[in-house]
RNA sequence: GCCCCCAUAGUCUAGCGGCCUAGGACGUCACCCUUUCAAGGUGAAGAUCGCGGGUUCGAAUCCCGCUGGGGGUACCA
């Protein structure tokens, strides 16, 4: 028995092919502690795909008060993009997940990076198990002869090619002496021709999905490279591991055949799987795609959104509590998340439903909070210094009750607040003249409201809208008509926030200032 | 092509044989509130539960077929 790392490599007790119903129940009534793990490839940035399952793993391990484990799987050496790790941290981080153990934070399993546990020999050393015990077998066809034998079998009328090496048969020998002619080759994993295999999926319930070997191939479990594969790598890990469950995307079941014949050969128990639905985009064509969709998740905060909208947007992408909770906690997603409730059918992404929960979020903030919030959205767009002085602190905090209903997202507060942070133009004439009203009537109105707001004692909003209301009745106009055309004159703007709260916040002087300058383009 | 999965309004979903004349949310529309925009309130439209067969006294709920959608089909994950 070869012992990797501290790690028993195979275990000599029976074989499970399928964990048992009771097995199932056990595992998670909380008598043995759930292991789950999101494993991303540092790729690139953190889909948001991604962190939908990460949440669900995450909160699954928070149920069952279990462990959550963070795991990188770098074995593709060309696609690996330097820097992704940190963004895929930074961006489970935002939304609120943490980790037992990982690469950042160790754990007894370490390392958590497969690049680093194949320079450790893990997989080398599995592999060569599977080889000996005849699993696997060293395949010496180049992928250029593959594509030969698919498109003579095609040729001949084969409706699909599965591609079984001619080495399967040959002997440990043989492998051998052809390795030894410095042929370069990959290490296939020998699928069996027929049977079925057949798994247990906790999210679809039911029947076994069960599909015929004969429709499988040997896939390849170590590249010429050496280095392994998804299939061998996350599996060897996961045993390794202790991991429990497995909960990932539903993009894996089609492969998961070959991880219960691997499981199969090595003897080990299975874990529990769990396949949860994609999210599609929001047309239905097909996944979510880093290309076409916006689907960073370090692009959300910029886009103004809040970690814990998103999340609780996320959580609903595919499973729900009941047919109507909507809007939870942290707390309560992990008291309510239970598998059984995910969905098996795919979800559609609907941004107009992310930005409504992400306005009833930004609403149910406290003022102070909403302020720091929106510090750094004001500094990004220039009204405001960067880091903020006190001042700027003190005013934006003031503004916070002038928006904070009409957000939706953090982002659109620069838009909205320019005029009290910035100097403005006088507005063009056409948009000073509200209906039924001509020039004349407007600078006349601009001018009396000046001069009454000039005398308005204390400069407060609510002396401010009876003083303008009395004002536009003495004129015969509208409380709208007189409102409309000191709102233009005042913020540059026919949309503000209520002009009361808006000629407080403004102040005196600059609100004067600004319907005087008004005034003179009519 | 082959394999697998899925199927309730435009979208997300509740429903797990009778509580359903199918509930909630987003979106849409109307009205109310109102100084604009939001927010909030009220209400409406929108689903013959994809289609066709069964099982059953009874089906959105169980079974089969079809259709449609999605996924997979790499020395990527």
């Amino acid at each position: 028995m070869n012992t990797v790392s501290g790690s028993t490599l195979v275990g000599g007790g029976p074989i499970h092919v399928l964990a048992t119903v009771e097995e199932r129940a056990i595992m998670t009534d909380g008598t043995a502690p759930v292991r789950v793990r999101f494993a991303p490839s540092p790729t690139g940035f953190l889909h948001i795909g991604g962190v939908r399952t990460a949440l669900f793993n995450w909160l699954f391990a928070r149920h069952h008060g279990g462990q959550f484990i963070l795991r990188l799987e770098d074995t593709d050496e060309k696609r690996f993009v330097a820097g992704a790790a940190n963004d895929i941290v930074a961006s489970l981080r935002w939304v609120g997940l943490n980790w037992d153990e990982g690469h950042d934070v160790g754990g007894p399993h370490a390392p958590y990076i497969q690049s680093q546990r194949h320079e450790l020999g893990i997989y080398q050393a599995h592999v060569e198990y599977l080889l000996k015990t005849g699993w696997a077998y060293k395949s010496f066809v180049t992928p250029e002869a593959i594509e030969e034998m698919k498109t003579a079998a095609m040729a001949r009328g084969v409706k699909s090619f599965r591609f079984r090496g001619p080495e399967r048969d040959w002997s440990l020998e043989q492998m051998a002496a052809e390795e030894a002619k410095g042929t370069p080759y990959t290490v296939r994993l020998k699928v069996p021709t027929d049977g079925v295999t057949e798994f247990h999926d906790l999210v679809r319930g039911g029947e076994e999905i069960s599909i015929e070997n004969d429709t499988l191939y040997d896939i390849v479990l170590l590249k010429s490279s050496g280095m392994p594969v998804y299939h061998l790598a996350h599996l060897v890990d996961d045993h390794l591991m202790e991991m429990t469950h497995i909960i990932r995307g539903e993009e894996w079941v089609p492969s998961t055949p070959y991880h219960i014949i691997l499981y199969h050969a090595f003897g080990w128990r299975l874990p529990i799987f769990a396949h949860v639905p994609n999210i599609l985009r929001q047309d239905g064509r097909g996944k979510l795609s880093k290309r076409k969709d916006d689907v960073a998740t370090n692009r959300f905060w910029e886009r103004g959104y809040l970690p814990e909208a998103l999340r609780n947007y996320l959580a609903l992408q595919g499973w729900s509590y009941d047919d109507r909770t909507e809007m939870m906690t942290l707390d309560e997603l992990i008291e309510r998340f239970t598998i059984d409730r995910v969905q098996a059918s795919p979800a559609r992404w609907n941004p107009d439903k992310l930005l409504d929960m992400n306005g009833k979020y930004i609403r149910m903030l406290a003022p102070d909070e909403l302020a720091a919030r929106l510090l750094p959205f004001l500094s990004r767009a220039e009204l405001i210094g960067d880091p903020p002085t006190a001042d700027e602190r003190a005013y934006v905090r003031q503004l916070v009750p002038l928006v904070h209903e009409r957000l939706k997202e953090l982002s659109e507060a620069p838009d909205l607040l320019v005029c009290f942070l910035r100097e403005i133009e006088p507005p063009a004439a056409d948009l000073l003249i509200q209906k039924k009203m001509d020039a004349d009537g407007t600078r006349a109105a601009l001018e009396a409201a000046a001069a009454r707001l000039e005398a308005v004692e204390p400069w407060d909003r609510a002396i401010l809208e009876e003083t303008l209301r009395v004002l536009a009745e003495a004129l015969g106009l509208k409380t709208g008509q007189l409102f409309g055309t000191i709102r233009v004159a005042a913020t540059g703007s026919k949309v503000s926030p209520p002009l009361d709260e808006t000629l407080e916040v403004l102040g005196r002087a600059r609100a004067l200032q600004r319907i005087r300058a008004a005034t003179a383009v009519l």
